[in-house]
DNA sequence: TTAATTGTAAACACTC
DNA sequence: TGAGTGTTTACAATTA
């Protein structure tokens, strides 16, 4: 997978007059946190993302181009981008002018968040996908295009197929299934290799640009067979300014000229050529070029893999659908709870962003950790509920951790955040299938993993059967985690070794685990620069990046999800405390330990362990309230999880 | 500054 | 003998 910098920022201007969004300016190596207002990034952007930034922008421009002339199609004026008012995507419309990088919104947002934004953002893009290609085979069929529109439509094509591998990227992670569309269908039909032929027809071959009437030459359209491309002049193609690409790829000239020099091309990267199942090495650009117009050119075969990227598109569309679908809901409930009892921290100061912003300690919850203060991150108060905590655990960073495995220090508290039942059971496809670090402790992941256990208890290899089960993140660094699952095992008086039937078993001493010192968790500076180390996101292309910043942008600036309303739930949010509700469901009569043993499991000697540290403090209190409650049976799985969602406060 | 928490590494002992 | 398991210690980083 292609590795590339989250550098991307994007500001939206809409007053440009084609409706192209400006390219931020580049800072020198900010560190990639001060991505503020005055629109600079953290000098990790590479000359391929400010290409793949030029080219979302210019199929924004293309896209209202063309919006305006299909609605305009008997005024021939209106063929005028400099007259057309922009039309914002909803996506860029919710933008804050504000400059936020890649990073700061992952430190702002869970990677479920994280997820739902881009598939949020997906959705839009498809949305506009088909939309587009009607427009442009609706445009395409006027025959009288100008250089202009031809050059728009181009964009437009090219930022199709950068679409397309974005979504392909998307899927070749693991992050969406893949489904099919009504939508899609649509556009299968309309991209069948006679269509698509005219199409590149029309496209590539409009009479009013010598270069295209060259382009046209070369492509030899009228070849339809897979060895068209034979009769093709191999010195053409890299001499052409203007070339249209078989596979939908348009450059425009000065989109040539950019990638004369940087090098990059949405297919092209790492000296490979990035068309689906190819790799094909090519030294440089020119070489791509003649690699791209002979081995992709129009044919069965090339429509073939078209229609499957169609296939990827269509099948995270549904993906995306469901996921957005969930967000909302989400979002919705979230923000509709504003009366609920007022949990035990500090009032969230929702009032401004400048307080929201003096100190991290200050302006986030507890037991959230939080990004680093950015004077101009645009940092919202939103806090989805199990989600938002783990946003550090897509923390990109450079540094990589000595020891390959970054810390999960200070990461999402088993005590104060999120319950980690929810929110293993909302993503559990996306730890599965991420190379994310989970936000939890080794703890508190222990402990899930064995109440969730039949039995509620596991052997050793069982824990680490199911880190890796649940966690991709943890099936590579095996002597590390595992070296700290035994560590925590043995360390943690709330982990009982009792010797079974069949060898050595653990459970979870609730009370123990209650007994532990509620830590004040909040987000740390290491944890955002040593949880990457080469994790998941670091798998994320930049495509992905830029539409989560995209995303996240649209969310954050949300007005709903700022409003003084929102602080009562968002407070309840990070109180979640599954510990709690596991105590419910743990603590015997007596108070004592008692994690759902079975009677041979007590005839069996018990390892009692001194924790490195008695301290019992407040929330013992939940013990105590809750030591008449019987719970010698265990519970149902879901019925844990169940309880385990409850915020504390409904349990005092 | 100190204590607590957490993660990581490593050494060591024990068992199979 | 080696791998797996379990314990313990040490250290670093961070926050309250």
């Amino acid at each position: 997978m292609m590795v590339e910098s989250a550098s991307e920022t994007i500001r939206t201007t809409p007053s440009n007059q084609n409706g192209v969004s400006s390219l931020s300016s580049q800072s020198d190596g900010g560190g990639g946190r001060e991505g503020g207002s005055n629109g600079d990034t953290n000098g990790e952007i590479s000359p391929v993302d400010l290409l793949h930034l030029q080219q979302q922008q210019a199929l924004q421009a293309a896209r209202q181009f063309l919006l305006q002339q299909a609605s305009g199609l008997n005024s021939p004026g209106s063929n005028e981008v400099k007259q057309s008012p922009v039309q914002v995507p909803v996506s860029m419309a919710m933008m804050s002018p504000q400059m936020i990088t890649p990073q700061q919104m992952q430190q702002i947002l869970s990677p479920p968040q994280l997820q739902a934004l881009l598939q949020q953002q997906q959705a839009l893009m498809l949305q506009q996908f088909p939309n587009c290609f009607t427009l442009c085979l609706l445009s395409c069929g006027l025959q009288q295009l100008g250089s202009k529109q031809l050059a728009f439509q181009q964009q437009l094509i090219q930022m199709q197929q950068l679409q397309q591998q974005h979504i392909l990227n998307l899927q070749r992670q693991g992050l969406v299934p893949l489904q099919p569309t009504a939508a899609m269908q649509t556009l299968q039909q309309a991209m069948c290799p006679s269509d698509l032929q005219q199409l590149w027809k029309d496209v590539s071959g409009v009479p009013s640009s010598e270069e295209a009437l060259k382009q046209a030459e070369g492509l030899d359209l009228s070849t339809n067979s897979s060895n068209s491309t034979s009769a093709f002049p191999k010195a053409a193609s890299a001499h052409l300014p203007l070339h249209s690409l078989p596979n939908g790829q348009s450059h425009t000239p000065k989109r040539d000229s950019h990638e004369e020099h940087t090098g990059s091309h949405p297919l092209y990267g790492h000296g490979e050529c990035k068309w689906p199942g190819c790799e094909a090495l090519c030294e440089d650009m020119g070489q791509f070029i003649k690699h791209l117009n002979n081995e992709h050119a129009l044919d069965d075969r090339s429509t073939a893999q078209c229609r499957v990227q169609m296939q990827v598109v269509q099948q995270l569309e549904i993906q995306l659908a469901k996921e957005s679908e969930r967000l909302q809901a989400m979002m919705t409930h979230l923000h509709m709870r504003p009366s609920e009892p007022k949990p035990f921290n500090q009032p969230l100061n929702l009032a401004s962003s400048g307080s929201l912003l003096k100190r991290d300690s200050e302006a986030y919850p507890e037991g959230l950790p939080h990004p680093p203060t950015s004077a101009a991150t645009p940092i919202t108060p939103l806090r989805q509920g199990p989600s938002v905590i783990s946003s550090s655990s897509l923390h990109t960073h450079s540094h990589s951790h000595t020891h390959g495995v970054g810390p999960i220090r200070r990461r999402n508290s088993d005590k104060y955040c999120t319950p980690i039942a929810s929110e293993l059971a909302q993503n559990c496809e996306f730890y599965k299938n991420a190379d994310v670090r989970p936000p939890f402790t080794y703890a508190s992941l222990i402990r899930h993993a064995i109440l969730e256990s039949p039995d509620r208890q596991l052997t050793l290899n069982e824990i680490y059967n199911w880190f890796t089960r649940k966690f991709a993140y943890f099936r590579r660094n095996t002597a590390t985690w595992k070296n700290a699952v035994r560590h925590n095992l043995s360390l943690h008086k709330c982990f009982v070794r009792v010797e079974n039937v069949k060898g050595a078993v653990w459970t979870v001493d609730e009370v123990e685990y209650q007994k532990r010192r509620p830590p004040k968790m909040t987000g740390s500076p290491t944890l955002v620069k040593n949880m990457i180390s080469g994790l998941g996101f670091g798998s994320l292309n930049a495509s992905y990046q830029a539409a989560l910043a995209e995303s996240s942008l649209s969310l954050l600036n949300s007005p709903p999800l700022v409003t003084p309303q929102s602080a009562p739930s968002l407070n309840m949010l990070h109180v979640g405390h599954d510990d709690v509700s596991s105590t419910v469901e743990q603590v015997n009569s007596n108070g004592s330990c008692s994690p759902t043993l079975s009677p041979q499991q007590y005839s069996h000697p018990v390892h009692v362990k001194e924790e490195p540290t008695e301290v019992v403090e407040e929330d013992s209190r939940s013990v105590s309230l809750l030591a008449g409650v019987t719970h010698s049976l265990p519970l149902p799985s879901d019925e844990r999880d169940l309880e385990e969602d409850l915020p504390t406060e409904e349990l005092e």
